[in-house]
RNA sequence: GCCUUGGUAGCUCAGUUGGAUAGAGCAACGGUUUUCUAAACCGUGGGUCAGGGGUUCGAAUCCCUUCCAGGGUACCA
């Protein structure tokens, strides 16, 4: 049992003795002291004044009193207006850190045997990736690192959308304009000459249309007859019936794009237990809407099309099949979350999808409900914001994204022309020059991205460079690799016993920041928030900068155990923000 | 129109189940290196928490309302 429980039910007791009350647990207000007042853990007494019938300063005072009587290491209390402050003893922080943050196990939660699905990135196969995928790719992982973090069985998982009607749209424009044009013989990462085939698509669709237009056709009826897309439709068509020239055409670019995939997935660091691909499950969902007929949920319209009435919920009637028998994107998604859940049997499924499918995945997790799904109860939309620029929102047909392999690679460049600057890596090999400079520019991309709340949207200024300094990725990195070289010239080993020393004020504000690792974990898990790790992390990397500042150097210090503890302060902070940046996806260096 | 999510310092963001005088970073200004990595540390200035009303001992946080912005809105995904 930690300090808090006891004061806790110690508060309880008190209540119970000097009031002859019974206050309830939730009632106890527990909280961290203001640095300046004296004193760590703090009660707000006003709930408790309720159950006193006395004034906030005299109830503050009894319980103060109650409970350095009855506390064994609350040492002392004092009252501010409706605030009881209480001391807690130093050797209960010492010893709290000897024996259970510095116990190799500190920090690793047990499994809890539950199983969760973390579906994302989710790319189409048209296009290369831009920064509102990486958002997503990089929530993605670092939630699912979360939840193995904090217990869980995790299974990442990629749904590509490889087929429909934009994809023809590439396939097709290469067809007629690529002049066999391979990313061999354009040194074109696949991906990339995939998504200039649906530019040009699109480019010669508008010009179709406006000649269309001026001949007299409205700008409806000339989207609907333009040959290039009559002609991209029929390829669609063509692909459902399997011809054999588009499916070979379909393979063949798909394969390009996937390469291209990898390639940026690898760079981001990003990884996948489990593909699926959308032309395997495009005609799933069907038993679904029967199931769905047979028992009520859904009903048929004169015209055949199948429907669910959700307005008692207070959302609209839906299209769950057309009349003519074919799916909508609802249907796949219906038989799809079926398969996932046959082929796993997951507790959790975590959709890692933008917020202007809000409205989508509600109506998907209603109707699973109502169809009696057991598991519809663990499906979760982990919804984030888009990314924007100055100018407003992406958009690939447009060409105003901000292209992923583009924006890793300037990171990076960014990175080595920074660190080049400060020249400390003069004594490094050039791969380990290469490899600092990845670290450095993913972290400082990935932190930057991370550290804001997935719902809010995130304002992407390209012509401001993401910040290296303060609150960022290496700043975190650097605190690490300061450390490293501290317990390197400090001849550090863990095997000497956890010393008796006089902690500072700053040390035991390091001691009840850094104990507070498992639960940020826990917190941020169940909150699928890489956000308030990252910020948690900033906070341990900066208290030990303040701390590292603050004390003599350590490497000289003769005093044998005092040396050891800061060692070991130091230490743990280091294996606190290693791991904790790998949850996020971020390595952090030995050295830079 | 209706539904939904946001609005906190010049900029980018924190802010726990409502708790003390709303915090960081960047930018600006000043200081710190013969001492373990200055991508650091210390300090100064900077706020009508979008506006208004309400609940409460106490509101950035909960409720109502207005304004602004994003997203969605029945056969795109």
């Amino acid at each position: 049992m930690n300090i808090e429980q006891h004061i806790v039910t110690a508060t309880i007791a008190a209540v119970k003795q000097l009031y002859d009350q019974d206050i309830p647990e939730n009632q106890i207000n527990l909280q961290d002291t203001r640095s300046e007042f004296e004193g760590q853990i703090t009660i707000v007494v006003f709930p408790v004044v309720r159950f006193s019938k006395k004034s906030p300063e005299a109830t503050a005072n009894e319980l103060g009193e109650y409970l350095v009587a009855n506390v064994q290491d609350v040492t002392a209390f004092n009252v501010i207006k409706g605030f009881l402050n209480l001391t807690i003893a130093d050797s209960y922080w010492l010893n709290l850190f000897n024996k259970e943050l510095l116990s190799p196990q500190f920090g690793s939660i047990k499994p809890n045997g539950q199983k969760v699905m973390v579906e994302y990135s989710s790319p189409n196969t048209n296009k290369p990736l831009h920064l509102g995928h990486v958002r997503n790719n990089l929530l993605g992982y670092s939630v699912a690192e979360l939840l193995k973090a904090d217990g869980y069985e995790v299974i990442k998982v990629n749904l590509v959308n490889d087929r429909g009607i934009h994809i023809c749209k590439s396939m097709l424009a290469w067809q007629r304009w690529g002049n066999g044009e391979t990313p061999e013989s354009s040194f074109l990462k696949g991906d990339h000459l995939v998504g200039k085939y649906y530019v040009i698509f699109d480019k010669e669709y508008k010009k179709e249309i406006d000649r269309l237009k001026t001949e007299g056709q409205t700008e409806e009826e000339a989207k609907k007859n333009s040959p290039l897309i009559i002609e991209a439709q029929k390829m669609l068509q063509d692909w459902e019936a399997g011809d054999s020239e588009v499916i070979d055409l379909w393979k063949k670019m798909n394969g390009w794009v996937y390469e291209g995939f990898d390639v940026t997935y690898k760079n981001l660091g990003v990884d996948f237990d489990k593909y699926y691909y959308e032309s395997n499950t495009y005609l799933l969902g069907k038993d679904t809407v029967d199931e769905g007929l047979e028992n009520g949920v859904f009903f048929k319209k004169p015209d055949g099309s199948v429907w669910i009435d959700l307005t008692a919920d207070g959302l609209d009637q839906k299209l769950v099949l057309r009349a003519d028998g074919t799916s909508v994107y609802i249907t796949q998604d219906l038989g799809t979350a079926q398969m996932k859940y046959d082929d796993f049997k997951m507790d959790q499924s975590i959709y890692v999808v933008g917020n202007e499918q809000d409205y989508h995945f509600k109506v998907l997790f209603l109707i699973l409900e109502k169809l009696g799904k057991s598991w519809a109860k663990g499906l979760h939309h982990l919804s984030y914001g888009m990314v924007d620029l100055p100018s407003g929102k992406m958009k690939s047909r447009e060409g105003t994204v901000v292209d992923a392999d583009d924006l890793i690679a300037e990171m990076v460049a960014t990175a080595k022309q920074k660190t080049e600057v400060l020249g400390k890596v003069n004594n490094f090999s050039e791969e380990e020059k290469e490899a600092l400079y990845n670290q450095i520019g993913l972290g400082a991309l990935k932190y930057f991205l991370l550290k804001v709340e997935p719902k809010k949207r995130l304002l992407f200024d390209p012509s401001e460079s993401i910040d290296f300094q303060g609150n960022t990725g290496p700043f975190i990195q650097y605190t690490h690799a300061r450390i490293k070289s501290l317990l390197n010239k400090g001849g550090y080993s863990t095997e000497v016993n956890a010393p008796e020393v006089a902690i500072t004020a700053t040390e035991l504000e390091m001691i009840m920041l850094l104990s507070k690792y498992p639960s940020e974990i826990s917190a941020a898990a169940k909150a699928y928030s890489p956000a308030t790790l990252a910020n948690y992390l900033y906070e341990v990397a900066k208290m030990f900068n303040k701390f590292y500042h603050e004390v003599p150097p350590i490497v000289k210090e003769e005093d044998s155990a005092v040396k050891q503890h800061r060692l070991n302060l130091s230490s743990v902070t280091a294996s606190i923000l290693k791991t904790g940046m790998n949850i996020l996806g971020i390595t952090v260096p030995e050295r830079m």
